[in-house]
DNA sequence: TTTTAGACCATTTAATGATTTTAGTCGAAA
DNA sequence: TTTCGACTAAAATCATTAAATGGTCTAAAA
């Protein structure tokens, strides 16, 4: 077997490994899955499985990644789009806030507040909370490039925009307060940022 | 001793209770917090503490309450004053923002996360939670009858301001993460939320 | 009559040692 | 190159005992 067959069949059996191990770990959670349950679940040895990941932890974060790559890829069609930089915001703000359901084992890990894996949670939320600060200042400065948006610090704006949303999953997504659609709301959520509350008389 | 005079020495003592049970909890935190600690504070015997309070939790409750009242007092002269609402807003807002440190006992509590507490933070979080979504309804409505607002939905707004103020608490105060003042970036937020960031044509 | 506090109870928490479980490694076999 | 049984060291769990704590009772003091 040559060396390109022999990595596509290691990335392979990685692949598979990841995408069991997301299963068990949704079903028991960090703390509870162990290295062996994952191993059993794809009819191996434990010893495999350290063959194809140096960790338990390099597993878990290969699914999480695995996971905010689905997101991603909707994330990534909707700013390569041809939509007025509204609409992209529009739909970046509907689509991240399925973030919850789509990184499902992320989210668990965090509200599961294990002070063993306190590391773990503290490595994964600064990767993505930077990533999508990252996504949000590009989306307000070509909103200011295009003179659509008047934004007097970025930097500032996008960190309160992502503490926001973020605060907003538990009331939406988890307690389910209000019966309105989730775009409803979220429209106009959208409409207070884009025009404010304050009536301008023309 | 009449009457009018035993309650005001009932009162005297609660509120001598309450005082000194402030400082033992703010130094330890409730659960490490005994009820021998406080009555040894007082230099009384831990049953004379139960004279005067039905349980640890209900002096806890008290002591909430008159952090809470502190920032009430503050908030009121505020909402009765002859500001703009727009001023309103913005220095509820400025206000509202110590809360972290008026109720200091209250977000210990609350960031402790103790399961065993779970129900007293509950009851305390949806207390506070509703009366500030009122005092921001009031705001808002205050704002809409004057034209000065206009706002779709004023329950949401309402609700999303809140848990927008709350999400922002942790990287204002408990992590210091800006360098300007505090003023300046309670003020840059407020702008997006009166005039929103889309530029609007004349 | 009101207030206080020591003694007490039931429950919770902490400490301890023994046992089990688990993450990860090694070396031989396939 | 990949697999896995055996193994190790550390971590976690369990059962038991002791200590601590929230709260109550009752008698004494103010």
């Amino acid at each position: 077997m040559d060396n390109d067959n022999k990595t596509m069949a290691h990335s392979n059996m990685q692949n598979a490994i990841v995408s069991i191990a997301s299963e068990v770990f949704a079903k028991f959670g960090f703390k509870k899955t162990t290295v062996d349950d994952i191993a059993q679940a794809l009819r191996k040895g434990k010893s495999s499985i350290y063959y194809y990941f140096k960790s338990k932890e390099d597993i878990f974060k290969a699914v999480v990644e695995k996971e905010a790559d689905a997101l991603r890829e909707k994330i990534n069609v909707i700013l390569n789009s041809d939509l007025t930089t509204i609409d992209k915001v529009r739909a970046y703000v509907n689509t991240r806030m399925q973030a919850i359901q789509v990184m499902a084992n992320y989210y668990t890990l965090v509200s599961e507040r294990d002070v063993n894996n306190l590391d773990l949670i503290e490595k994964l939320r600064s990767k993505y909370d930077t990533e999508e600060v990252s996504i949000i200042k590009a989306l307000l400065t070509e909103g200011v490039e295009q003179k659509v948006f008047q934004v007097k610090d970025i930097e500032l704006s996008s960190v309160v925009l992502l503490t926001a949303m973020k605060g907003l999953e538990v009331p939406l997504f988890l307690e389910h307060w209000r019966t309105e659609s989730l775009d409803t709301i979220l429209n106009d959520m959208l409409n207070m940022l884009f025009y404010g509350i304050v009536i301008r008389n023309s």
